[in-house]
DNA sequence: GGCATCCCCAGCGATGTAGTTGGAAATACG
DNA sequence: CGTATTTCCAACTACATCGCTGGGGATGCC
């Protein structure tokens, strides 16, 4: 698959965030866990990222959770990707230096401007509307 | 990176052999790892690969070494990735059965098409003319 | 104070990646 | 024929990463 379960999780408990932001919804992490059967120990790690990444906002003590820092328009799928995949700073490899290494390169580069621009392209919210339009054929169908 | 070392190698050292495709060219493992500073008995298995995928082929014993089964024009750069990458059949996670889960896959559907389009898209001998023009220029700094 | 909830971080088993090694089979060449 | 050269086959190691679990600690509502 594209992404990491590191990186599904965290998009999915966004996506359940974002459904519910319009009414300043939080959620927290054993919610979120039980409708996704994910286990909610390691969820737990990706909501902390997401937070240090400024994504989301916590509440502490009873009654808190997690609610998403700011609309669902302004966060770029790039952003949540690559907080959650933690970086790799400088995953690039040291380039060997012959030609024929930097047209590979070359084309390694083609590759991820073409994932970015995917990235930078969808927001939380994008993704939202596929999924309220997902659920309102399901209903659909059910009738 | 976009691409494990495999892969790298591999493309690597079609390349070389496609540089020398019009003469027949046949190179043997050493000479090529020896000329792009690679581990050889690791490269050895690289160019196995891709002989088990009809990409190239072998000529055993003395003065033997590999070539090009086909014109680098015939050999997709998609169809090499694969023979490298070990296919890694089915590497399509378990699909969570939620609506959530459901849109982040096709998310991961949109990015994996889009790499699958530029792999497909590009051949080997698009990558030598990429090389000799890179080759090309250099020699014009050096003037 | 007590309980619910988030916070931090350590560790663990399985898997994959990069590379090494040992030897068997084919074949050109003298 | 014999030997050196080269590919072929298959196992093995070392290390990192991934997915996940566990133990406490901090915070805050009641």
């Amino acid at each position: 698959m594209a992404f990491s379960a590191k990186t599904e999780y965290g998009l999915v408990s966004l996506l359940e965030l974002a459904a519910i932001h319009p009414q300043g919804g939080v959620l927290q992490v054993a919610e979120i866990a039980a409708r996704q059967g994910i286990p909610d120990r390691y969820l737990e790690q990706m909501l902390t990222s997401l937070r240090r990444g400024q994504i989301l906002r916590s509440i502490r003590g009873p009654r808190g959770g997690y609610q998403l820092a700011r609309p669902p328009a302004e966060i770029r799928i790039a952003e949540v990707v690559v907080c959650l995949e933690g970086e790799l700073a400088s995953r690039g490899t040291a380039a060997r230096q012959s030609a024929e290494f930097e047209v590979i390169g070359g084309l390694e580069g083609r590759l991820e401007q073409a994932r970015q621009a995917i990235l930078e392209g969808t927001s939380l919210q994008d993704l939202l509307d596929e999924r309220d339009q997902r659920l309102q054929s399901q209903v659909m169908y059910f009738i």
